[in-house]
DNA sequence: ACCGTTCTGTGAACACCGTTCATTTATTGC
DNA sequence: GCAATAAATGAACGGTGTTCACAGAACGGT
């Protein structure tokens, strides 16, 4: 009867723990240490079991880089309910930079690895953790550009683009480059954000005169 | 008699063979495809001679890192002999994203490759192609700011630090990242140039340094 | 010219890796 | 209980980096 549901429930279930197994190896060792027979041997199964529920290695890279990005955007969500547009992208870089440095194996995972794992993030144009954190960053831009402290001349679009390249360099420089443990990271963004805000007048003077 | 030096001047030889033959294969399959016994059957010798040679295969890709870095190098000495600061800045703006473009395999090999590799770039205080780089970008925001155009209250250091990270990020997200295929690189580029340079208007910080 | 030393080069092996597939084991419906 | 179906596996293939005992060539001294 239900006997069906229930293994396709364990089906499931044993899945979702190798992916589990899988995130803690990564976090722990880095995705490099990730191999096939670790992991089976670490879910007590046999290395072609792994097969029966992933296409291969890439797959499971591929599942963890999705849920790696959701965290992501999940970190950057609440930062993006603030009002104050430069506020808002200060916590925001914030965010992204500390999400960087305490994850830093889900970081390199997500962002440099090989091109085809965050080849699906962007894929769904509106669906998927990608596109959705680079619209929060946007909006960001639209609102600060409605508060007349972006520059005028440039879209909010490319200003997140460079805004997010920005927050990305440091973050890959610092887990990467050992030539750049000068300042904190956290410095470095906030510098960031001051110069992505052009005309560092307090925040709730006039608009500045176009 | 002069045996001697023939030797080591034969030894050198082959070293510098080796390296070749290893750049080659990583410019044109990336690093990921360099194996020993590829290496090895590419230059005509056993594997095992590889190691009479280098220590082992990190030892082959520190040193393809350092001139990779050599190259950004030379590729960035003459944008920066550009007098005029914003100019400058442009130039080694695009210089930079140039070279990132035109040798992704490289790049990713000196930047975005295992943190071990790029340590000893940045070793040496004074020598070597990373501080050396990283100078340059310093001298061009220390004329920036002489020229009043850089935000006040902010070092030429951290300017510049921020400066490579935006560099950096727009390059590796273009390398990885397939989200960012919309505008290109050199665009990017000139943006973060425009928001890294302050318009006449002096800078005053606002308060939240966090 | 010979011999012993020293250096160059190698084949074979070890321990890993991702992946496949025929085979065995467990579970199900009847 | 039995046949059918699904889950799990052991063994293998070809690949990886690396080591090491061994062979061969080149050398200096006599």
């Amino acid at each position: 009867m239900g006997s069906a549901e229930r293994k396709e429930r364990q089906r499931a279930e044993l899945r979702e723990q190798i992916l589990q197994v899988a995130r803690d190896i990564v976090m722990k060792e880095g995705f490099g240490a990730l191999s096939m027979r670790k992991l089976a041997d670490a879910v007590e199964y046999a290395p072609a079991t792994l097969y029966l529920h992933f296409e291969n290695r890439d797959a499971i890279a591929r599942e963890l880089c999705v849920r790696g990005f959701q965290e992501l955007l999940a970190v950057l969500e609440p930062a993006a309910a603030c009002e104050e547009p430069v506020e808002r992208l200060s916590r925001l870089a914030a965010a992204y930079v500390a999400f960087g440095l305490k994850q830093p194996e889900t970081y390199r995972l997500v962002f440099m690895e090989d091109p085809k794992l965050s080849a699906d993030l962007f894929q769904d144009q509106d669906e998927g953790a990608g596109p959705k954190s680079f619209a929060v960053l946007v909006r960001a831009f639209e609102a600060l550009k409605a508060a007349g402290q972006a520059l005028e001349d440039t879209t909010p679009v490319r200003l997140a683009e460079v805004f997010w390249a920005g927050l990305h360099g440091i973050v890959s420089l610092k887990l990467t480059c050992s030539g750049f443990q000068g300042t904190p990271a956290e410095v470095l963004a906030q510098t960031l954000v001051t110069s992505s805000v052009h005309g560092s007048k307090p925040a709730r003077a006039t608009r500045r005169t176009r």
